[in-house]
RNA sequence: GGGCCCUUCGCCAAGUGGUAAGGCAACGGUUUGCAAAACCGUUAUUCCCCGGUUCGAAUCCGGGAGGGCCCUCCA
């Protein structure tokens, strides 16, 4: 299966080849733990979760790391705001972030590497870039020379002498160019610190995540990600202090997601307009922050707003009303059933399929699985997941399966329902079963009891106690639904 | 001043040279005692505008308009 990746260090799409056959190495930039998550800062988790795991079913081993940035200059007024430390709130942020991307079923990330644990690794490579003349100490600082650089800016396409033009970068006397970045930065009284040989000090933000990478995925690594702000300065840096350092390519693919907005401007800490995830996941389901994240393509900007967050929550809705009738009809959880973990071309060439309704499904997954091998068209791939659905409901309605439950109608739909399983686990959607909210003994007893009694009326055409019995339920926000199997009840 | 990118139905959104997926909303129909749910159908002869290339363009090229991001911390 052909994959194909765009590469922001060449702007175009590229076919999609590991430096090591088989084995795939992805470094996600993740975040400085000083405030709680906001939703933005989760499109590039769910995103790259998705990417590992379509990659991994298409038969890659595949290694995602993601980084904690626990030391920074944010952290450290931080910490001196809430009258606290920095690794205590590091620890507290880092937890947040942790029970974020659990929530929205981001279970790809094999390591998360800390800035601090990485000290002796960040100071072994600051000392041979100054030996090999890439980096300059300056007054207790550490600065890397962009002018050494030949090819600095590549990432980015830009260039170094035009960027001065725009003349908002730091001007610093203990930097030889403007361009110039803090490789270590030395500690004013009071800062947390660790020894090194231009005296005591911290990492400056770029180099961390050179060492981590490194240590942990080797060079070239596959693929690099983060957010499209992170393309500069941070991964023009990153690119420039590694390549000096290692003296051959970093990274194979540099991807890069769109950012999230609220009402048209950026969501970031510092806009004040972030909407932090432990919040929106009292209100909303994570499986609807997850499909809203995933409905747009990754490279797209994707504007939040609660309102379409209720509308893909409707559109869940009816995926999970078939996962019920599923469970009716077939008397097997749509969620246990048995996935297989790889792509197998054979099983899944609708083809090799007799006609019918699992070669209908098997033609829309192989569209899903186009859409993800295209540069992780994760729209496209939920538009077939739609179509299957359709197809699927059709099927039950045609064969009358809810009332006569045959099995040479049940055998096609329990294949197909688990080939849309298979296709939901890719993008990480349908994981969880949903939970009836108040499913207690007396709530259960209570409503079979009004079921009961309104059954009676129907069968006595009293229509009137009957509708008067559903009307008072409807104000209570529960809905009755008369299926030919009997009638089922749902809380809205 | 420089770099990157976007503009497709009322809203969201796929499609990157072969004649417009899908979702939400809306409206018809089937079904139902009536509903609900589901299914079927209708809703863009057209893809911001103007030129060009081509047998053929939403897709490629040129120009224009509007919008976003980056060049400062940011996922």
């Amino acid at each position: 299966m052909a994959i194909s990746v765009y590469n922001t260090l060449t702007r175009r799409k590229e076919p999609f080849v590991p430096v090591h056959p088989g084995r795939v190495g992805m470094y996600v930039c993740g975040p400085t733990v000083y405030k709680p998550s906001h939703v933005g800062h989760m499109v590039g988790p769910v995103i790259f979760d998705t990417v590992k795991r379509f990659l991994s079913w298409a038969g890659y081993q595949v290694k995602f790391v993601v980084n904690i940035t626990d030391i920074d200059d944010k952290l450290i007024v931080e910490a001196v705001k809430q009258n606290s430390t920095v690794p205590i709130v590091a620890e507290r942020v880092t937890a947040d972030y942790m029970d974020c991307l659990k929530a929205l079923g981001v279970r790809g990330i094999d390591l998360f590497p800390k800035a601090t644990d990485h000290i002796p690794e960040i100071l072994s490579m600051i000392e041979s870039l100054i030996a090999k003349g890439h980096a300059y100490p300056s007054a207790g600082d550490v600065y890397f020379d962009v002018a050494s650089d030949g090819d600095y800016g590549k990432l980015c396409n830009r260039d170094p002498e035009q960027m001065e033009a725009g003349a908002r970068i730091e001007i610093s006397d203990r930097k030889k160019n403007p361009g110039d970045f803090a490789l270590w930065k030395g500690a004013k009284p009071g800062e947390p610190s660790w020894p090194s040989p231009w005296g005591p000090g911290r990492p400056g933000w770029h180099i961390e995540c050179s060492a981590m990478s490194l240590k942990w995925l080797g060079a070239p690594i596959d693929i690099h990600g983060g957010g499209l702000d992170l393309q500069f300065p941070h991964h023009e840096n990153e690119l420039a202090q590694s390549e000096s350092y290692l003296g051959h390519a970093f990274t194979k693919y540099w991807m890069h997601n769109g950012l999230m907005k609220t009402g048209d401007k950026k969501m970031s800490k510092s806009e004040g307009n972030e909407v932090v995830v432990s919040l929106l996941l009292k209100r909303h389901k994570s499986e609807a922050i997850r499909y809203l994240l995933l409905s747009s393509h990754y490279r797209s900007p994707i504007e939040f707003s609660e309102a379409r967050l209720e509308e893909v929550g409707r559109t869940l809705e009816g995926f999970h009303r078939f996962f019920e009738l599923f469970a009716r009809i077939s008397g097997k959880s749509f969620f246990y059933l048995e996935t297989p973990k790889h792509r197998e071309a054979k099983r899944l060439d609708p083809a090799l399929a007799p006609e019918g309704l699992l070669r209908d499904i098997m033609t829309l997954s192989a569209r899903l699985f186009e859409s993800l091998a295209d540069d992780f068209n994760t729209g496209g791939a939920i538009g077939a997941l739609h179509e299957m659905l359709t197809r699927l409901n059709r099927f039950v309605a045609e064969t009358r399966l809810e009332e006569n439950r045959d099995q040479a109608s049940l055998d096609p739909l329990i294949a197909g329902a688990t080939l849309l399983r298979e296709c939901g686990l890719l993008l990480g959607l349908f994981e969880e079963e949903t939970v009836k909210e108040s499913g207690t003994g007396l709530t259960d007893g209570l409503m079979k009891l009004l079921i009961e009694l309104r059954a009676e009326s129907r069968k006595t055409k009293n229509f009137a106690m009957a509708d008067q019995i559903r009307k008072g339920l409807t104000d209570l926000n529960i809905t009755l639904e008369d299926r030919p199997g009997g009638t089922i009840w749902r809380q809205s």
